[in-house]
DNA sequence: GTCTATAACCTGATAGAC
DNA sequence: GTCTATCAGGTTATAGAC
């Protein structure tokens, strides 16, 4: 028998029991997997209760995406400007602007285990409802990254960055669903020494020199949206 | 004996368009997306006769994963192997052993769109009845390829090259994800040449120098199992 | 092998008492 | 805000006629 609540204080309101049983259980299993009764359940309310905070199920996993997603975007953001602000004119390194993108992410989830993989699932492959939310959520994020990698990599064609910046939010999503069975968490250096590993290889294959030409290459939309329903 | 003939009317079995049919619906929905019933409107064959044929729904879907997910495995083997035996007793360079492992995933991704799909998401978030499928198909893959990496990267710590060569397979999916988005299978040189951008960028970090010291890393699995049910 | 009918259960959502 | 009861429709799977 397993009783789900996290936070045992008194303000600990139905709706917050929601959302952190919705994380669970649709980071585990996605959307599809999970069903409203299930959900009631796992965070020890009533079904009834369960719409009527939300609404609908769509609803609920929006809530439940964004509620973390906004954060982690806006440090992302902050840490970026942060660094060109001490870096003055110069070019940012390449490794510190990977750097930015990635901390955030990756402290996530150290914080926030089994948000990670909700996070991971939907940037790879999100529910087509969800997909504007995310647009509207990272476009901007994302345009300040690549502007930033423009700067510190003269030359490089737009849409090779594009398809580089791709290839690396790739080695970091399958790493986020990996995160939980590592041995992390324990010590903060080691911790440390992982993420430059990952900051490391991503900025490697960023920065080498190309070998082809792909001069017609276009625009990778990310991430992808998919028909549903 | 019946190779796969997915549009000639005559020998175009109940069983093959379930298949079919199944590649295209679980690639875009997953596995909990779509119905039984769904399956057989789109296959155009009767209900039951779905269940007959496959007996169950995880038999149908195992069924249809595996059917090119076998065959893209031999033919990276074969090519690895062929490359090895050119290369007499010289160690092969990474970007010959990552071309290998990728190429078969690139044209597959070509011949089959939906197939891609399906691969992707099975590679990065399997439900957790095809787990063992996968680890028993993919497994001594993995080691002939890890093999090879080593010796042609002399020095490396096992473990670090486990987590380099899951930053690599990350890059991979998402670029399959993204591949039917892309104006890709109009030129075969443009086609070539978008493979090896990504066969670079991949050798470029498992190549890269490490700054961190990992030493007490451990070996990490792949892909993930997920609890479900 | 293919089809219909149906069993047994789960789905999201809602109406209305408390 | 919380609960019960219920809706209309979905799910997988099976039994048995053709």
């Amino acid at each position: 028998m397993k009783k789900s609540a996290p936070k045992l204080s008194s303000d600990y309101t139905t709706r917050d029991r929601l959302l952190d049983a919705a994380e669970r259980l649709f980071g585990l299993r996605g959307y599809d997997g999970v069903g409203m009764r299930m959900l009631a359940e796992e965070a020890g309310v009533n079904l009834g209760a369960a719409t009527y905070h939300f609404g609908s199920k769509d609803a609920l996993y929006i809530e439940t995406f964004l509620r973390r997603f906004r954060t982690m975007n806006a440090k992302r953001l902050r840490l970026l400007r942060q660094a060109e602000e001490e870096a003055g004119a110069n070019p940012l390194p390449v490794c510190k602007i990977v750097d930015c993108m990635i901390r955030p992410l990756f402290q996530s989830g150290l914080e926030h285990p089994s948000f990670q993989l909700l996070l991971a699932r939907n940037l790879f492959m999100p529910p087509a409802f969800l997909h504007e939310a995310i647009r509207k959520e990272l476009e901007p994020n994302i345009m300040e990254f690549h502007t930033a990698l423009l700067r510190s990599l003269p030359g490089m064609p737009d849409n090779l960055l594009h398809l580089r910046t791709m290839f690396g939010m790739g080695a970091l999503l399958v790493f986020s669903v990996q995160m939980d069975r590592m041995p992390l968490a324990r010590d903060a250096t080691f911790n440390e020494n992982v993420l430059k590993e990952m900051v490391h290889f991503i900025s490697a294959g960023l920065q080498s020199v190309s070998p082809p030409s792909l001069e017609e290459w276009l625009p990778v939309p990310f991430p992808p949206d998919f028909e549903r329903r």
